[in-house]
RNA sequence: GGCCCGGUAGUUCAGUCGGUUUAGAAUGCCAGCCUGUCACGCUGGAGGUCGAGGGUUCGAGCCCCUUCCGGGUCGCCA
């Protein structure tokens, strides 16, 4: 049976036992990682939050029932031990340890509760699956790196935290049920009882909240904002995640870098002992799409785009020329010194990955040291143009250019994607680096051509830039936002934009993005009409405090980064969640489920 | 909604061309021995609906169909 502590109180962790110690009697709790019984003597590493620490249980020192005691125990049994502190002999000390010089002579000992033998091992070099890990997350969570993890996380949110403290931001909470916001992801609904037939949706983000408190005179707001979007999922990508939301008042782009790269800089600085330079650098929207193919680019590493299409017409390759006749673009990426590092396969292989991005085909020329070309259109080629080519996009001997032709949007984000892909897989990626920086002016509206209209970019309450606002009923989608995104390594951290603070401004949005007058301000009035009584300028940032995580402690899901994560379809096998409920809760909510054509 | 990968002792995996007796290994677990281990060691033992259902076959862990589950990804994610 458990025991109770009766009176024992822990007084030191298990991993923050020290050589100045020594002698002491300690009182420590734990779970047991492992116990060595040796015959005569037990060996017994407790370990805690803190780390391990080696316990030692001596026939010869200890009574019979104590003894005992020490040979019943096994892994994750809850164990307090009252002992002496002593120092290893010197060829027992372990390295491996940070306790390894020490251990403590067990004087008495109580087992404060026995384990069943735990479906996952309690040790971070063991790789159980997901799906168990995930069942059985409160075990999982005792390994030391998601103790770890978990501890830096908390840690983060303190620096940004007394950050925003002291850039004068007043913390908030914003309510959880609120209203479907338009434009955006699905949401995830809460029926009303009260108001049979009517929802409450779950946050997308605190948007519209923000904004509404700086209409208040709140000035400077921020808030660590649980977000629901009931989207698939992505190894990067939860259901529901959480944000530093953040806003100001009288305020430019760069009034709200500042705070933000600030905050980020002091996380690097007091967590990773990195140091970020400031102001970080700007990249514009428009650069990063030719130069990387993506408004996320990883700058660690070169091999950017080179669009070639001037020089298609004339090339004999009817491929290129029809596509770059049709208005789209030839563009290409180089890998340096990859000729003898790719094989033929490996290039099929890349191949087939461009085509998830929609491309039709990969076009290849491989340069051998000798100068001879190996290449999948050269032979359609007029030998000088050919040239041209490979002058153009800076080919060498040894070097495998990649090539597509598409429209460009779709023929830049397959090179984009193919420039990491080959990075990756070429080990071209220099992992000690933190390229973090901002990209800006992005598109303020995108042609949808689903909608059959344009949709926001960012969010329907973005701000254009004053030196495009002659455009916005001639050349929508020229109109560039003031808006900005965080950029590291390749992932987006955040984004956010300065806000329309004008009613008429943001009902004219609202019209552009297709709603009527009378549809704007069913679903927007009280927004509308909060502008009309003196709106500051505002504008402000949100970013994914998870993303964060994951970077900072190199983690490859989420879900290592989150306590209790979902599963991809968004489940949580530990809890049985989504579940039924019981009929008479849907009675009182008037639901009844057409399940005919579920899936 | 589409595509790709996976599912075999508690756990991680192997299992060849469909044919070797009772489906293996490591680890974990149980029992015994062992007084300086630290992946302790030694001896012995238990442990399986091969995800599920159906089919082909003399014979299926292996082939076919259906389905469930997990992961990745495209769409989607203002």
């Amino acid at each position: 049976m458990a025991e109770f502590l009766d009176g024992w109180k822990r007084n030191c962790l298990c991993g923050e036992v020290t050589t100045d110690m020594v002698g002491r009697s300690l009182t420590l709790m734990g779970w047991v990682q492992r116990a060595r019984n040796m015959g005569g003597i037990i060996f017994v590493w407790l370990r805690d939050r803190s780390g391990i620490v080696q316990v030692v249980f001596d026939s010869e020192k200890l009574n019979a029932d104590d003894y005992a005691l020490g040979e019943a125990l096994r892994n994750e049994y809850v164990l307090a031990v009252r002992g002496t502190v002593r120092l290893r002999n010197e060829k027992d000390v372990n390295e491996t340890l940070a306790t390894g010089k020490l251990e403590v002579e067990v004087q008495e000992a109580k087992i404060l509760n026995r384990a069943e033998t735990p479906p996952i091992y309690i040790d971070d070099e063991a790789h159980e699956s997901e799906a168990l890990r995930l069942k059985y997350r409160y075990l999982d969570l005792r390994k030391p790196k998601l103790q770890r993890t978990m501890a830096l996380r908390s840690k983060v949110m303190n620096v940004v935290r007394s950050h925003m403290i002291s850039q004068g931001f007043t913390e908030f909470e914003t309510p959880i049920l609120t209203r479907s916001t338009p434009e955006g992801a699905r949401d995830f609904l809460v029926p009303s009882r009260l108001h049979p037939g009517s929802c409450y949706a779950l946050p997308q983000s605190p948007q519209i909240y923000k904004q509404l408190l700086m209409v208040a005179g709140m000035d400077r707001y921020f808030q660590f904002a649980r977000c629901f979007r009931d989207e698939d999922s992505r190894a990067d990508r939860q259901p529901e995640f959480t944000q530093l939301d953040l806003e100001m008042s009288f305020v430019e782009p760069k009034d709200v870098q500042t705070v933000v790269e600030g905050a980020f800089a002091r996380v690097f600085e007091e967590v990773l002992g990195v140091t970020i330079s400031l102001p970080l650098p700007r990249m514009t929207w428009k650069h990063a799409m030719e130069t990387y193919g993506s408004d996320k680019p990883d700058t660690r590493f070169d091999m950017t785009i080179r669009d070639v299409s001037a020089l298609v017409p004339g090339c004999g390759f009817s491929v290129f020329e029809n596509n770059v006749a049709q208005g789209g673009i030839v563009g290409g990426v180089v890998a340096k010194q990859a000729a003898g590092r790719l094989s033929r396969k490996d290039i099929d292989a890349l191949g087939e990955f461009v085509k998830t991005y929609h491309v039709k085909g990969l076009a290849w020329l491989s340069v051998q040291e000798d100068g001879t070309i190996r290449s999948s259109f050269a032979k359609f080629f007029a030998e000088e143009k050919l040239q041209e080519l490979m002058k153009a996009l800076g080919v060498e001997p040894g070097d495998i250019a990649f090539l597509i032709a598409d429209k460009k949007p779709v023929a830049l984000t397959a090179l984009g994607q193919l420039r990491v892909r080959v990075a990756r897989d070429l080990n071209l990626i220099d992992t000690s680096k933190y390229n973090l920086f901002w990209v800006v002016e992005f598109p303020l509206m995108e042609w949808n051509e689903d909608a059959g209209r344009y949709v926001s970019a960012h969010h329907p309450f973005t701000m254009p830039m004053e030196e495009d606002f002659h455009l916005l009923d001639t050349h929508l989608s020229s109109v560039r936002a003031k808006s900005y995104d965080l950029v590291l390594n390749g992932v987006e951290m955040g984004s956010g934009s300065i806000r329309i603070h004008a009613s008429d401004l943001q009902e004219k949005m609202f019209g552009l993005l297709g709603f009527t007058h009378e549809e704007a301000w069913r679903r927007f009035g009280f927004l509308l009409e909060a502008f009309k009584y003196g709106t500051p300028p505002h504008g402000g940032f949100a970013f994914g405090v998870d993303r964060l995580i994951m970077m900072l402690t190199n983690s490859e899901s989420l879900r290592d980064v989150i306590a209790f994560p979902k599963m991809q379809n968004a489940s949580c096998l530990m809890m049985s969640t989504p579940d039924e409920v019981a009929p008479e809760q849907l009675e009182l909510l008037h639901i009844r489920f057409d399940l005919d054509d579920a899936e």
